[in-house]
DNA sequence: CCAATATTTAAGTTTACACTTACGTAAGTT
DNA sequence: AACTTACGTAAGTGTAAACTTAAATATTGG
C-alpha cells in the first residue's frame, strides 16, 4: 500500500501516469516526453510503477508497452474515502465487523 | 496538489493521520506514539500536514490540537478515481466541456 | 515576575533516492 | 554472424528532506 503512496509522489512518476491514462504507450515514446531527465532514468521510474502495480508491461518485439493497470489504485482510494468523514468511516467498520459476525453464524 | 501526495509519502506523516483519524490530539499526545523519532520532528511533520491542508491545528492553553480536515484529500481522491477507468474519466471530460459550452450559452 | 509546561524553530548532520554515464541484454535485420 | 534498435541494469554522485540537539516562544500558575 504504502510502495502505491510513495510510487506517485514524484513528479515525473506522475507525469508518466498521466500520459498512460490515455493510451498505453511503449518505454521509448514514454521517455519522449521528457527532455530534463535521461531514457534510464524514465526506464527507472517505469520500473518502480510497475513494481508498486500502478502500470503493467507487455513486449513487442524490442520494444516493451506499458499501461496502467487501474486496480493498483484501488486500495488508496479506498483509503482516502476513509478521510473524507472518519466517524463514518467508523460506522462502516463496525458494519463491516457485524457483517462478519453474520457470516460466522450462518 | 501534489503538495498533499508528497505530506501522504512519509510513513509517520501517515500514521499520524491514521491516529488523527479516530479523534483530535495534542501534539504531545501524536509524539508519545513515536518512539523511534523526536518532539520535534513530529513537530515538523505537523507542519507538513498543516501546510499541505490535510490537518488543522487549534489552541488550547499551552496545547496544540490537530485534527484532519476531510476536504483536504479530496482532490486527490478525485485524481485516483480518474485512473481507476481511464475510459470513463475521458467520457466524464467530455461531458463536462459540453456543460461549460451550455453554460455559456444561456 | 519567575518558573513550569507544551510546543515550535534554528542549525547542522545523516540518509534516501533521483539522476547520470557506462555497460549489458534481448529481439529483429542484413 | 555481425549490426541495429529498444530497452534495462549497475555503480557512483548530488541533493532534498527527515532527523537530532539546542535554543526560542507562548501560555498558565504561584
Amino acid at each position: 500500500m504504502f510502495e502505491t503512496i510513495q510510487a506517485l509522489a514524484e513528479p515525473n512518476r506522475f507525469a508518466i501516469l498521466q500520459l498512460l491514462k490515455n493510451s498505453e504507450l511503449s518505454a521509448g515514446k514514454i521517455a519522449d516526453n521528457f527532455k530534463d531527465i535521461t531514457r534510464p532514468a524514465v526506464s527507472q521510474h517505469l520500473g518502480v510503477l510497475k513494481n508498486a502495480g500502478l502500470i503493467v508491461e507487455r513486449r513487442v518485439g524490442t520494444s516493451r508497452i506499458y499501461r496502467v493497470q487501474p486496480k493498483g489504485f484501488s486500495k488508496l482510494k479506498t483509503l482516502l474515502e476513509g478521510f473524507w468523514d472518519p466517524k463514518l468511516e467508523k460506522l462502516k467498520m463496525a458494519a463491516e465487523k457485524e457483517e462478519k459476525k453474520k457470516r460466522r453464524k450462518s
